[in-house]
DNA sequence: AAATAAAGTGAGTAATTACTTGCAAAAATA
DNA sequence: TATTTTTGCAAGTAATTACTCACTTTATTT
């Protein structure tokens, strides 16, 4: 990994997170890059490339994420780790780039990668299993579809209060 | 209105839903509409124009699907009702179509419009107050929090079961 | 040091883009 | 019926697009 193939890498990130997939032309990111347009295609084939790489990238980085999560033992603490997972987001600008641009490809290309969140969810039906709730799977299921419901507020509402929504969450699983 | 005026929002409406705004150029939408390009322009001025038309036009038959909510007065009927705007979506495709379409927009134009739906939460939240929830404006926000990611859901995950999910929210909430 | 390979450039290309313009047909109005 | 307005088309246009190619520079290997 060369400095400027990085280089080329975070500008796209950036990019891509910011504008889109289809909006965002090669030419830009190599100007935002301090490259020759060229060099992207020499490094990565084609514009799909790129963006395959930048989320292979990204992946390594929320896979990281998730680990705190799945090796936690606490069921409590799992669920918890889980609802503050956004807050963790927001932390590291990277980090929050990297979940825009995941769920702005989903939009963009129609295509949701369920598996991704296997390992999570089955730490969060564990968890609530330990809990006593009568219905693990679909509360571990529900928790994710509401953390995309959070995720798109999170992005995309200005005014959206995060602190607030997972507040409320803790209260609401005693956690 | 003309014919082919309307011929041409249908398709805007479903390129726009299936590919993006960006990623659909007028010279498509003019064959699919069996139209000149040119005439896209005389009646819509722009591209944006068209888009707002279409966004328009998806809007009031919207309306209609939140009257339904808005002027229940029982309020269990309320909760269920808003639970399953999801499957009175999916049983015209037109009006899944303006679904899918303002989610995609969102995420493209990074724009998130709560307005659009206070006069929804308004109604949750009474009704959550009726119910005895402590929390009824909390209650209203985080129940359409949960509606975003079952759309996320509904329009990306291949293999998503709305009626179990449905299920199991209309359980929790008890209607 | 010589040879090979990899990294990097920048000008060029064909295709696609949103949008314009001049003109004809149809509809509405007088 | 005559005139004006609206609707429609086809052939443009300038800008942008992803991508290529011939070439130079830097790094690695022999």
């Amino acid at each position: 990994m060369t400095d400027k193939q990085l280089k080329i890498l975070q500008a796209a990130l950036e990019l891509f997170a910011q504008n889109g997939f289809s909006s965002t032309s090669t030419g830009k990111i190599a100007k935002k890059a301090g490259v020759s347009e060229g060099l992207i295609f020499r490094h990565f084939k084609n514009k799909e490339g790129l963006l395959e790489a930048v989320l292979m990238l990204g992946e390594e980085k929320i896979k990281t994420l998730f680990a705190d999560i799945v090796f936690e033992t606490e069921p409590k603490q799992v669920v918890k780790k889980v609802l503050e997972l956004g807050l963790k987001i927001i932390s590291n600008e990277e980090d929050a780039n990297f979940w825009k641009l995941q769920y702005k490809i989903k939009w963009e290309i129609e295509k949701y990668n369920e598996h991704k969140m296997e390992p999570v969810e089955h730490a969060l039906s564990q968890a609530f299993s330990n809990l006593g709730y009568e219905s693990p799977k679909l509360e571990a299921k529900l928790l994710l579809i509401t953390f995309d419901g959070i995720a798109t507020r999170f992005f995309l509402q200005e005014n959206f209060d995060l602190n607030k929504t997972v507040d409320f969450l803790n209260l609401k699983y005693k956690v």
